[in-house]
DNA sequence: GTCTATACAAAGATAGAC
DNA sequence: GTCTATCTTTGTATAGAC
């Protein structure tokens, strides 16, 4: 089966359909009957390929988990390039991704709640960033302060702008077109923040 | 009737047990049932005092919010304080708020998306901020970046590493007394960030 | 104000025909 | 593979006794 025809068999109607729907609403107000229908067919045939709503949550989540972790490990591992250019990579396709699918975050970090290390666990990113290049260029230019702080430093100033816009948007007024471009505009922000960060104490 | 007796009322029980379940859960996936049996009452009893699970649901959301918004009103209009002192101020009180509600954010950021401007609106934190004394020093400091870049930055550094301590509890090898020390010590390092994120252009 | 019992609605899952 | 019809479970809300 050719990969056109693959992405618009029944069990991918499906999937991209509950993708939509959970990440809408969350597992528990997703229905299944909902997700049936903006597929586009019965009910009992979502059950058939996917014998529990669970079951089928599970996949969405993994792929999920997947697409967001999975481009970090080549960048991560790359001993050619500058800690630098690594920042500017990863702020720029996370802001990238995140402007296609913008509450996938919050979805990640609302269902994870619910199955602690399960899921993180089989992506294996405990590992790649623990033993990665990019960890020991980042830790040389921490110095004195923890690393790990700065860690965090860096995904929330790339991540919580998605999370919190409707609220940051109905406090201040910006317009949609103007958030896409403040977004675009951290691409390059970051790297230098951080920079700043990793200098100062 | 004395505040002692006040706050053990059925009434203030079953606030009390609905605040936890439904932060815990969010709405959907919170259970009447459990909300009254946590409470120690009947789940009739739920509905004799709160007519519906949504409205019981909405009172809780505006408690939260204001919890969450009216301790800022006093420090952003401190006109005799610095920039500094109420950047630390402001980063203290909500790591202290934090610590003792972590799933706060992530609840409120969720729930909100379901009613975009109602609740944010009602709280009147946006007139609050924008003719607020912290901001006109904020943007003074700012000089040529824009500040609301810097706001979010703000934000992002106080609340992401609670919003995503599960990932981050996972994927590195912090137990729960190192990670409540790690917030701590962001109570005097996220002024010294911010700091130098208004000194960088 | 509080509880028991129950009606009513919604949602997930399945049987069986085609 | 796909559909119709239906069963079962679970959750919300109410009626009525105490």
């Amino acid at each position: 089966m050719s990969k056109a025809d693959k992405d618009h068999t029944t069990e991918e109607r499906i999937k991209e359909a509950a993708r939509e729907v959970f990440t809408e609403k969350g597992f528990a107000a997703a229905r299944t009957r909902d997700i049936a229908e903006r597929a586009g067919i019965n009910l009992a045939l979502l059950n058939y390929y996917f014998r529990s709503k669970e079951n089928l949550f599970n996949i969405i989540m993994l792929e999920n988990l997947h697409q967001f972790f999975s481009g970090l490990k080549g960048v991560l591992n790359d001993e050619t390039s500058s800690l630098e250019a690594k920042i500017e990579s990863i702020a720029s396709n996370y802001i990238d991704l995140l402007m296609k699918q913008p509450n996938l975050p919050l979805f990640i970090m609302m269902e994870i709640r619910n199955e602690p290390q399960k899921l993180v666990e089989k992506m294996g990113i405990r590992d790649v960033l623990k033993n990665s290049y990019f960890m020991k260029q980042f830790s040389m230019a921490a110095r004195e302060n923890k690393p790990l702080h700065l860690l965090m430093n860096l995904m929330a100033l790339i991540i919580f702008p998605f999370i919190a816009r409707p609220i940051i948007q109905n406090v201040v007024d910006v317009d949609n077109t103007e958030y896409i471009q403040l977004m675009q505009e951290r691409k390059k922000l970051i790297p230098r923040w951080v920079k700043a960060l990793l200098r100062n104490g």
